[in-house]
DNA sequence: CTCATTCATGACAATTTTGTCATGAATTGG
DNA sequence: CCAATTCATGACAAAATTGTCATGAATGAG
């Protein structure tokens, strides 16, 4: 995805530019309002991250000078506590969406990621792929170096959110909610014993493992 | 996808086209070779279909022209038993494809969507719909009437495998080979057993019954 | 209408998948 | 280096899924 960042705040825009694009993104940077607009107008983006705040053109007028241009890129607005007054609250209705500070950039990605989709529904992912580990959503296949490699259902969800994630460690509570769908801790070691499983399949019989673990946090997929 | 069919028998024209119309095609016919160039230049096809022997153009010697042109439109050669010749098989490297005549629609049309999907990856269907039925193929859901409904792994695959052949009958034979891999006749009513349990699920508590026994052949799909 | 065939479905059994537990290894802080 | 914690994994048990069978209903040919 191509995205344009409008953020006056060069560490907090540098941020999330490393972020978006570990994710795989495009990202621009723009210092000030006057500055977004123009470079909003000029390339074809697929999404915007605007602060509520900036110099020259606050994040809401940017908005809304696109808007009557007749501009529908998707935009996500950052404002901070203080800030997120009933306009803002809004945005939710138009297909737009907003994140209050301070925020954990995953949620922001996800945010992003979740309003760019929007636009285009065609841009679904259907292969994920890590090193030379590859994953067929649609047909439901994974293969390690070009060879077939058989999953369980819950090793394929489990698989799945790693892949979604590779480069980021993924934490037992999140694992937990994304692919066991439980809210709390069943107090066992269910992770432990599919990522052992896991781990057997993919990683077992190759030189290089791209399963690793974070101790005291969680697990993270990387070459 | 938007095909054009260039088949100077009538019949055989009209056949192709009304099966591809109800896979949900757009498709256009020409009679002869020249027309068939003309309409090819000056629309842009997902996938072209030529006989081999045409009036005034022939079907290789149109697509040599397209090619010329730097138009890079897969295309599928129809080809009487006697005319596949080593210029005809050579196609398949070169993305195209070639069919021998005579040929089973469904063949015609798998070949079809395989060699337009290839110019076009990003085209993956990943959402099937029948009537109020919908699956989405990434996140493994199933909803009637907007209404959620659980299946079963290998219910999933009855039934997308009955969804993506909706409108047609599908035989016991070519359930047994696509949902179960089995290539023989296991001498069971596994099939049976599993319509029953889909029927639970799909139809059972709705007016409209979308599953319809078609008796000494198999099942379709149908509102 | 009757009979043979085909299909529908509940009950049960086999198999597969998933989760739990126990044990031992690896890691970290003191 | 030791102890405490965290993680890895084999063995087992529980649960879910899938397949088989038996019975009865529906269909269609004669």
């Amino acid at each position: 995805m191509r995205i344009l960042v409008v953020e006056d705040d060069d560490v907090a825009a540098e941020y999330v530019r490393k972020g978006l694009m570990e994710a795989g993104h495009v990202v621009d940077l723009a210092p000030d309002g006057d500055l977004g607009l123009e470079m909003a107008r000029a390339a074809d983006y697929d999404a915007l991250i605007l602060d509520r705040m900036l110099p020259k053109r606050d994040g809401l007028e940017l908005l809304g000078n696109l808007r009557e241009d007749g501009d529908a890129t998707p935009v996500l607005i950052l404002s901070a506590l203080g800030e997120v007054d009933q306009k803002v609250e809004g945005l939710r209705a138009g297909g737009d969406d907003y994140l209050a500070k301070p925020y954990s950039f995953t949620e922001l990605l996800a945010r992003v990621e979740a309003i760019g989709r929007r636009s285009d529904p065609s841009a679904a992912v259907t292969k994920l792929k890590v090193g030379d580990l590859e994953m067929d959503l649609l047909a439901r296949t994974v293969r390690r170096a070009g060879q077939k490699v058989l999953l369980q259902p819950r090793e394929f969800r489990l698989l799945e959110c790693l892949m979604r994630n590779a480069g980021r460690v993924v934490t037992r509570t999140m694992l937990l909610e994304k692919v066991w769908d439980y809210h709390f801790d069943p107090q066992t070691n269910v992770i432990d014993v599919h990522i052992s499983r896991l781990r057997g399949k993919i990683d077992k019989e190759f030189d290089e493992q791209l399963l690793h673990t974070v101790r005291g946090a969680g697990y993270r997929l990387q070459v």
